[in-house]
DNA sequence: TTGAAAGCGCTACCAC
DNA sequence: GTGGTAGCGCTTTCAA
């Protein structure tokens, strides 16, 4: 008969060893205040081994106080690589600081309950990129015991620190470049995919800010992100009149291209083209895609940032300005 | 001076609501077996919303002897829209499910280490999409109390459930697409990022199967993901007297689709290209990619079985191939 | 209908 | 050097 093995405590480990509970955790944690004898060392690491012990985080933290738990809010939508890769170093300097990292998704929650399964946790740090996340919120997390409450995004959000994340510097970029290649009417794609907004109004406002006080005009472009919906955009073209359109991001740049070509627009002599996000997709088109290139702060810095935050939680939410926008001139433009 | 409140726990709520904290916990946790006066529950509710009362999982997990905490173990590579989307779905479904669902990314531990930090957070099932487990990691994982392990990716692994993604078959597809449209000499691109292996290997494998005994030839064709790369195996192109290509998926497709364009070799007529995944990506090239569509089962029967496993611990680890692999035939070959 | 108390696994203080 | 033990926040049995 198979018995469902019971989950060795570290109790059965200080029973297999002949020692008491104490001396296990002495031992196991290394504790540098308290001196064990080697042959008692040896004893309880062998006993621990047979056992498979392993520790119960939960009643560790439980017992401490707090944890090193740092919580991170998964986007509700599929991350590109570039906020991919930057999550995948951020985890692992995190985990180098000797955190122990979740992304915990909140699939159908509203800020309010989404707040309330986070603090549940009690992570002594929580990492929210995008919107998600209010005021209330913040306070609430914070009285869970979160020594650090970050949002990544292009908001600030009361009593967080913040990474601020400011998309209008992206549309700035675009929209001044293609003034200053001789464009007039410009377009700019807004993705109907919800749970964008939060960064294509910044950039869109960036665009009209760069063109604010010149002649240039500035036309809103709905587009979902199928192919159907660029032909419908691509046919009413010529009415436009538009010169040159800021396409959101490369992948709605590609797709829109597409489109127009199929139309027999021709890019750039008759619209210029900008994407954003460099990805490599972009170099692959021809004409080469004209894109602005994003500068995430190194997962590196945010961890530091996180823990510097976590060992002084009286600071004062820090606010840094951390997204570095650049246009890449290709041939689309 | 600014007091940092400490965290209330049920025997402040009972305090302020003038009870204990055994009917605090009724109250909160609406237990039927007990019946609590309706006054009383408005005064508990009363105060556990004016304290901002959050309950501390680890706790009630500790008490319990349980979780109900499924741990997904995110992939240290960025993952596609494809993957993304089935994760979103399943983390949905587990919600529904009264799961709460945590990914746990395990970036710079080997197997061992890694399943050891899972078990540390005393999961009641664990997912592992690709590999990263193996046996000796299953049976830690059990014996920590985790009531169902599930892998999923081209392996299984003894003692786990396994949603079998059987890349043999997609591989098979395009090899046996390739030869039917008339193909002898075909090339398979195999990408020389790490961590891709585990498909890409199956993926190979599936065309030779597909392609044996017949008087077709199969070669690899390592290829990073740059431009340069891609230019170099494309000015080899003519020395190889290669007719086609299955080019691992939809992103190394247009990206050695477009070197060899550059290099004047015609597709399909000189080349036939395949990619894979059925990306957005491959409807926008031109020519069209034909690519291999990649059915993922649906979050929500993974969902079940997890449920299932986590209800009847002790059936047997059951297997299930679950990826359908279809071609989808465009313009490319 | 409500309260007292035990105990989940762990660590840290204090005795020996 | 090592062991006894209190107690972290919570649920649940038993008593009142």
């Amino acid at each position: 008969m198979v018995q469902i093995p019971n989950t060795p405590t570290s109790a059965d480990v200080a029973r297999l060893a002949g020692v008491s509970r104490a001396t296990v955790s002495y031992v196991l944690n290394n504790t540098r205040a308290v001196r064990i004898s080697e042959p008692t060392r040896q004893r309880v690491h062998e006993a621990a081994r047979e056992l498979g012990y392993v520790p119960h985080a939960a009643a560790r933290s439980l017992r401490a106080g707090h944890s090193r738990m740092v919580l991170i809010s998964a986007p509700a939508i599929p991350v590109g690589p570039l906020y991919g890769t930057f999550l995948n170093e951020l985890q692992w300097a995190l985990g180098r600081l000797d955190y122990t990292v979740v992304q915990y998704g909140t699939v159908g929650l509203r800020g309010d309950e989404a707040a309330r399964s986070w603090a549940e946790l009690r992570p002594v740090a929580v990492l929210v990129p995008g919107p998600g996340l209010d005021p209330g919120g913040v306070a609430l997390l914070k009285r869970s015991g979160a020594r650090a409450v970050v949002t990544f995004g292009p908001e600030r959000v009361e009593g967080a620190h913040a990474l601020l994340m400011d998309h209008d510097a992206v549309g700035h970029c675009a929209g001044a470049h293609l003034y200053e290649r001789g464009r007039r009417r410009i377009g700019v794609v807004i993705p109907e995919e919800p749970g964008l907004e939060v960064y294509s109004r910044p950039r869109l406002a960036g665009v009209r800010q760069a063109l604010h006080g010149t002649c240039a005009t500035v036309t809103e472009l709905p587009l979902a992100y199928t192919e159907r919906a660029a032909a419908r955009l691509a046919g009413q073209w010529a009415d436009s009149g538009l010169d040159a359109v800021f396409a959101y991001n490369d992948e709605y740049a590609m797709l829109l291209m597409r489109a127009l070509q199929d139309e027999g627009v021709r890019i750039p002599e008759d619209v210029a083209v900008m994407g954003a996000d460099d990805l490599m997709l972009g170099r692959l088109l021809r004409p080469r895609l004209s894109t602005v290139h994003i500068d995430l702060p190194s997962g590196r810095d945010l961890a530091e940032l996180v823990d510097r935050a976590v060992r002084d939680p009286g600071g004062e939410p820090a606010v840094h300005a951390v997204l570095g926008a650049a246009v890449v001139r290709r041939e689309s433009s």
